[in-house]
DNA sequence: TATTGTTATACTCTATAACTATA
DNA sequence: TATAGTTATAGAGTATAACAATA
């Protein structure tokens, strides 16, 4: 075990901060070249994806409920998703993306370029240890 | 050069943002245990380290400097942060953490547990080779 | 009774534009 | 005239609480 936090720690630690601000950056940026907010696009991501319940919605965001109503809604006035009941529970509302909405998230996808530029620099094998440290990181198991 | 977007890359992307998922939350968290939001608590780091002018901070933060006004009048009127005149040009405003600021600052980081949990699976070796390809992907010069 | 989604409310963050006091 | 900070305004995200429909 290494001391309580050694000098190398805390530059690693600032380098998964500079990271994580970099790839917000982009994120927002991308969002903003199709007129959508950072929640928006992360929304209709999920259900470009698959549809899904609003609650789900509001578990995989880590919001309340009560939010998705609104994301949802201002998704919806623009033609990328649509609500649809659920034929097993009544009570249930999902959410799906249309075909314009599951267009505008791949070409939200492809305009998010922190997947090519900053990695493209990396031969395949440091792009191999790279992803082995950060399953190590998350606590994922390498299938 | 690799091609397009292949399949470690796409792995790998996902492990990004997988990361920065989990930072986030993590920052969030722990700035909600000291009744902070995410912006309070990342201008209060900020002036923990140097006062600076407000100008100053919406660059840092990368938006409108009518927005810093309202973030530091709550961090002010909670007295974790002070407004002083910059004695060169009396147009501005330095806004400087106080000592309490100072304090809440130290223990938000070292609340954010990001940095000794996850890291401490990884051997020094290990981080040293994280740190360089963090590094590399940053387009940052090793010194 | 419990759950799903919504509405109502209040607060924060955000950008834009207009204002003030300095420079 | 240009710049620093603020104010005013409007839109979006957020949590909380109360509500209707359904289970």
């Amino acid at each position: 075990m290494a001391t309580r936090t050694d000098a190398l720690t805390l530059e690693v630690v600032d380098l998964v901060a500079t990271v994580v601000a970099r790839y917000h950056e982009e994120y927002e940026d991308a969002a903003a070249q199709h007129s959508l907010t950072g929640a928006q696009a992360r929304v209709l991501a999920l259900l470009a994806h698959e549809p899904l319940p609003m609650r789900r919605i509001a578990m995989r965001l880590k919001c309340e409920p009560s939010n998705v109503t609104g994301i949802v809604d201002r998704l919806e006035s623009r033609g990328l998703v649509e609500r649809r009941p659920d034929p097993d529970d009544r009570r249930v509302k999902l959410a799906a993306a249309t075909a314009e909405g599951r267009r505008t998230a791949g070409h939200l996808k492809s305009s998010l370029n922190f997947a090519r530029e900053p990695l493209a620099g990396l031969s395949v094998a440091e792009r191999t240890v790279l992803r082995g440290l950060l399953q190590r990181i998350l606590g994922i198991d390498p299938t």
